[in-house]
DNA sequence: CTGACGCATGGTG
DNA sequence: CCACCATGCGTCA
């Protein structure tokens, strides 16, 4: 960052005098350091006065929601002297303090986003939650009676500001703060005018307010603060979506920044709209809680929607829902449809707490009829009921067939609820999961990757709902939907399946944001895996927020190895052999072939007949719990221990490219629910596919950054591999008499066994690369006998193997990846020295990773999958295994 | 007999 | 162990 520490010119652009005899520091600049600023400046800014006198016409400046002093949200400067409300808004950091609430702003973490109004949130705040911020897309807000449970009460907390996390995420760092004050003091007074006058709100249906002693004792403990920090349940919809006049045929190319306003909205609670007091905590459900013997508020103040029901919106979607009219649109929660859900009994489960959070409340089981209105106006009328389920409730629209029909929705297609502003109608938006596919799979899933939504595969369309005026429809026909124009309704568009399990599946398929934490890590351990070929440096490539070094010429993937420090406080690592799985230690810069073997160690003491130096205790303590896993996982398979680990990285790192690929990334490191042990990260075959393989994700001509990089490297490792491959034919054939009688020869590495030993570690490698050849042979490729065995992890799930089987198209981009760069490892280390020159052909590859990669395939495993397997390109082949998983 | 309704059950996290 | 929720299933019109 620009500092002027060393200029003596004061940092303020707008400084009348530039040069400063005596620079004082002033703001901490995001690097730490602290800009020097003259005199004036330094002491205007000391007075807080800064903004006031520099930035007086610069963008930013919003009111105190408590005193209404304006405060510069826009700059650095004023970074700590306002708190990020939870509804919207700011508030100065003396109201802050007054109220207790001591949060400050930093405008590079999460926190920005996120302004617990009490430390315990923060410290209830897990770092998972913060990626959930920082690194994936909407966090859902919470609900309004959460408001009023103490802030102890809910640990968990997903502050809901979709569209500036969304846009943060994109890269559009702006502080949230600054985000379209213009009309947050509209907002604001609306706020606290009307929308969170929650106490005063008249009561439901049913006329029983306050009988839920908790939330009102809550209540009345955070009132003060209602229409400030904790307002974060209560503002589901913080942050409207300002639609300026765009119809919603123009909205395909007018999206975007310019096309939606962020809007900082203290949205009114549904409680006001729907008779008071659902979101203020007063639980009027009091018989009904009798009855089922649960609180309502209670499941809204304690938990957090599920991810799964986080609005997702893209401004695609808001903008369709918006239509042409200057609504706001605030997103409230997206369900997608299960089988039951869009099956003919016409009954929409609705999650519980979403129902409870944003439906009005009902305490009797017939609950309320809901008016609906699509983008057509038709209006539909959904009944908003519950069952009583164990000692909870079972919230359903019903009624929905027909809308569900008249949108051609399907089970794992979305539906979304948001509300309109200002009418405060609620907005039923629907996401078709997919174009072409049969609803289950992906939609869901390609927006959970990394919370990036997929603009291009959404279909919208929308239902306007608005919670019928009971007076006026006292009691709607149970089934019955339609209302007024409700035309289409009857129009059932036939079913194009039968139900099937599929959306809940899917929904079960889908990636928790949590998990990105997961992800996150195993990106790192991905990269982790990555070291950079010998005089090479790495330039930095960043895919959708990670850093990944890419590298011109192939990276060595390297050996995962154990770090440590010796006694003597030398860092070393410990690396296990490839041959024995013993552990050896090693000097702690040692970059480490893939596959290592005692006979790597120059040190014919710890050749393999050596005893391990670690005992199982130290390696217990050594390794962390899931390379212990890895560990056992090498043990088991020991037999054909070719670089499973290696693999496993390649195969995590192809695989999380693929998640990472926001837009279009497949069901992939989902747990499922056949495979339970799955995990995010996970890179088996099952799970980097789709759940129902129809049709690929990535077609071949995907130009995505994920497909574009995995071509690249393909192509990278084909050619070289076929460069290489007439040399290595003939080392092969002379290593073979080699290895025949040294088994594992003459290897004169120094401790460090760089793979550039050559000639001596090529000897070995060589031989390897010789038993590679196998894989050549089709039968090989059957995990359960393959000496690949490792290459398609399927998490041991035994009744997958038979779905690998050679014939089975399991072998697909991963299998490619796993041959090509196995043996682009094997052929590395057997004959780095070629590395530079082939490193110059890489860019040359002759057209396109499809024909490459067909090409390259073709002569990889020139067996019957290559029939398979060069139809696609690398990124694209989700079919085989998608058939796999179909079979299951 | 069929479909709607409402509750029960069981899987999943 | 529990909450949630998808779905099964019994009952009834």
């Amino acid at each position: 960052m620009s500092h002027s520490t060393s200029s003596n010119v004061c940092f303020n652009p707008d400084c009348a005098e530039s040069k400063s005899e005596r620079p004082r520091n002033g703001w901490r600049l995001r690097t730490g350091e602290y800009v020097e600023l003259c005199d004036r400046c330094c002491s205007a800014f000391e007075e807080g006065r800064y903004c006031d006198i520099f930035h007086i016409n610069a963008f930013g400046w919003k009111c105190c929601e408590s005193c209404g002093k304006r405060v510069h949200c826009g700059c650095i400067v004023s970074a700590h002297a306002f708190t990020l409300l939870d509804a919207t808004g700011i508030e100065c950091i003396a109201c802050t303090r007054k109220n207790g609430m001591l949060v400050s702003n930093h405008a590079w973490s999460p926190s920005l986003f996120y302004h617990a109004p009490l430390h315990e949130r923060f410290k209830d705040i897990s770092i998972k939650n913060w990626n959930h911020l920082a690194g994936s897309g909407p966090v859902p807000w919470r609900q309004a009676a959460s408001l009023f449970h103490s802030p102890s009460s809910q640990p968990e907390l997903h502050p809901r500001m979709p569209y500036e996390v969304d846009r943060l995420n994109a890269g559009d760092r702006l502080s949230a703060s600054s985000l379209e004050q213009r009309k947050v003091d509209d907002f604001s007074e609306r706020f606290r005018n009307g929308s969170l006058k929650l106490g005063a709100q008249d009561v439901p249906e049913n006329g029983k307010a306050g009988t839920n002693h908790e939330e009102q004792l809550s209540s009345s403990i955070t009132l003060s603060h209602q229409s400030s920090s904790l307002r974060d349940d209560s503002s589901t919809p913080q942050f409207g979506v300002h639609l300026p006049c765009s119809s919603p045929k123009d909205t395909n190319g007018h999206i975007g920044a310019s096309g939606i306003h962020l809007q900082a909205t203290p949205p009114p609670p549904l409680a006001k709209q729907f008779h008071g007091n659902l979101h203020n905590g007063v639980d009027s459900t009091g018989e009904t809680q009798s009855r089922n013997g649960r609180p309502r508020a209670d499941g809204r103040g304690r938990s957090q929607l599920l991810s799964r029901y986080w609005p997702r919106f893209t401004d695609q979607e808001l903008q369709q829902i918006s239509g042409n009219t200057n609504a706001i649109i605030t997103p409230l929660f997206e369900k997608m449809l299960s089988a039951s859900d869009a099956g003919r009994i016409g009954r929409l489960v609705l999650p519980k707490k979403c129902a409870e959070a944003y439906f009005p409340p009902i305490s009797q089981p017939e609950g309320l009829p809901l008016k609906v209105q699509d983008s057509k106006g038709k209006e539909w009328i959904f009944q908003f009921r519950f069952w009583p389920n164990n000692n909870s409730r079972m919230y359903v629209l019903e009624g929905v067939t027909p809308c569900i029909q008249n949108m051609q929705l399907q089970a794992g297609d979305i539906v979304t609820f948001s509300r309109l502003e200002p009418e405060g109608k609620l907005i039923m938006g629907f996401r078709k999961a997919s174009t072409a596919a049969p609803a289950d799979q992906d939609s869901e899933t390609s927006k959970t990757g990394n919370g990036v939504p997929m603009l291009g595969d959404v279909s919208i369309t929308k239902t306007i709902v608005e919670f019928a005026d009971p007076s006026t429809w006292s009691k709607v026909d149970k089934s019955g939907y339609i209302a007024k124009e409700a035309l289409g309704a009857k129009s059932s568009i036939p079913r194009k399946r039968k139900s099937s399990t599929l959306g809940s599946k899917s929904k079960r398929l889908q990636i928790e944001n949590e998990d990105l934490i997961e992800l996150k890590l195993t990106w790192e351990e991905a990269q982790g895996l990555l070291r950079p070929p010998l005089n090479h440096s790495p330039s930095v490539i960043v895919i959708e927020g990670f850093e990944f070094e890419e590298y011109e010429d192939a990276p060595v993937l390297g050996r995962p190895t154990i770090f440590a420090t010796n006694d003597a406080g030398e860092k070393v690592q410990w690396v296990q052999c490839e041959d024995c799985s013993k552990w050896r230690r090693l000097p702690g810069n040692a970059v480490l072939p893939s596959k290592w073997t005692c006979s790597d160690n120059t040190d014919p003491e710890r050749s393999c007949s050596a005893v391990q130096e670690l005992t199982t205790d130290q390696l217990g303590n050594l390794l962390p719990p899931c390379n212990l896993a890895t560990s056992k996982k090498m043990k088991a398979a020991k037999q054909e221990p070719d670089n499973i680990k290696a693999l496993e990285g390649l195969d995590t790192l192809a695989n999380l490219a693929i998640l990472g690929e926001g837009g279009e990334s497949p069901a992939s490191s989902q747990a499922t629910t056949k495979h339970p042990r799955h995990r995010p990260g996970c890179s088996c075959i099952v799970c980097i596919q789709p759940p129902s393989g129809k049709g690929p994700k990535h077609k071949q001509t995907c130009t995505c950054n994920v497909c574009q990089t995995v071509k690249r490297r393909f192509r990278t490792l084909m050619l070289r591999r076929e460069k290489k491959q007439s040399q290595r034919e003939a080392e092969t054939t002379r290593k073979k008499q080699q290895e025949s009688n040294l088994p594992l020869p003459e290897k004169s590495c120094d401790d460090d066994i760089l793979p550039c030993n050559n000639t001596a570690s090529s000897s070995s490698e060589q031989k390897k690369v010789v038993s590679d050849g196998s894989d050549d042979d089709p039968n090989k490729t059957k995990p359960s006998t393959s000496p690949f065995k490792g290459q398609i992890d399927l998490n041991i799930q035994p009744e997958r193997e038979e779905e690998l089987s050679p014939d089975s198209d399991s072998c697909s981009m991963m299998r490619l990846l796993q041959d090509a760069t196995e043996r682009y490892l094997k052929q590395r280390l057997s004959s780095s020295s070629c590395d530079k020159t082939a490193a110059g052909n890489q860019t040359t590859p002759g057209g396109g990773g499809e024909g490459t990669g067909e090409k390259a395939s073709n002569s990889v495993t020139p067996d019957s999958h290559q029939e398979v397997d060069k139809d696609r390109s690398v990124p694209s082949s989700t079919k085989a295994p998608a058939s796999a998983l179909s079979t299951a």
